[in-house]
DNA sequence: TGACAATAGTTGCCTAGGCATTCATAATGC
DNA sequence: GCATTATGAATGCCTAGGCAACTATTGTCA
């Protein structure tokens, strides 16, 4: 038996600080590490948008358009379009399957697994660099806090 | 004397995991947040990304493109086409400034005052939301932990 | 003063995501 | 079997941000 924490009640209408809310800074943080991963990752030819698709294919060898949106949390078009820019720059290829031929396989090229292998890399030094001075406890308690976040949209997604 | 942290090391290369990396579930949190924001701001004709400069406009009464792009952390040609947009929706107006003709001045028109009205509640409500079951010591520690990733970034921006 | 640099705003071109629609194919139900 | 429904992918139209180039204006300094 779940018991639904009822919402927190720390930000109010009156006199709401945008500048102090997490909403702000968790944006902030993300224009930083996106800026951060983006500058190293332009001498690989890959935007902060591209690896995210190109490392889902690696670890799972290929996956459907479908599949690919689902897991990044994006939309199909949306996918539809930056899968159309990786096959232009030959990092991947799509190849329509047989058994249904409704589905479209993406998998890489060998260009395309070249250029993810300096990824893991890079998303480590920024994420390390952002967590600079944290100990490992204080790591642990964010990643709950995010975690418990996260499930917080969860049930508020389901609810409508 | 600021003692500079070194970058944890946290994440590694080998075996990077990308659901279990702050970035990622930070990302998916900022989707969330967005998500719901624009589902009850939808019906006051707004988007997540306009209310900011809204926001930003009428606690200041008034600002210039520069002052709105860098408070928002954002380009100061989309600033131009957001505040085009906003215009042409009559939330807001451009004067040309008397005493530097370069500066352009953005204030609020009566519609955009009344279309605010109703943001601070709805983003009250969807942090809240996303912060259910969290005490208050726990959120501190959270925007503590944020504040310092904040920090972290601006460091690694400014070393270049 | 006059050349130069700095700043403010705009615009063009690019990547990028959301939503609705469309088309083809597959699965389901009568 | 056939109509209905569901799914996968693609496309059009919208908002949106980053970067570079450009113009107009202001500030700086020799």
């Amino acid at each position: 038996m779940t018991r639904i924490a009822h919402p927190a009640e720390f930000y109010e209408p009156a006199g709401y600080c945008a500048e102090e809310s997490v909403g702000y800074m968790m944006k902030r943080i993300m224009i930083s590490i996106v800026f951060q991963a983006d500058k190293r990752l332009d001498a690989h030819g890959l935007t902060s948008a591209q690896w995210g698709p190109l490392m889902r294919l690696q670890t799972t060898g290929g996956a459907t358009v479908a599949e690919l949106a689902r897991w990044l949390n994006a939309d199909a078009g949306a996918m539809t379009r930056l899968l159309d820019r990786l096959e232009k720059k030959d990092l991947c290829k799509r190849v329509r399957s047989t058994k249904d031929r409704r589905v479209v396989q993406v998998e890489l090229t060998a260009a395309g697994e070249a250029a993810i292998t300096a990824v893991p890399a890079v998303l480590a030094e920024v994420l390390n660099g952002h967590l600079a001075g944290f100990s490992k406890t204080e790591w642990q308690a964010l990643r709950t806090y995010l975690q418990r976040m996260l499930e917080n949209g969860e049930t508020m997604r389901a609810a409508g």
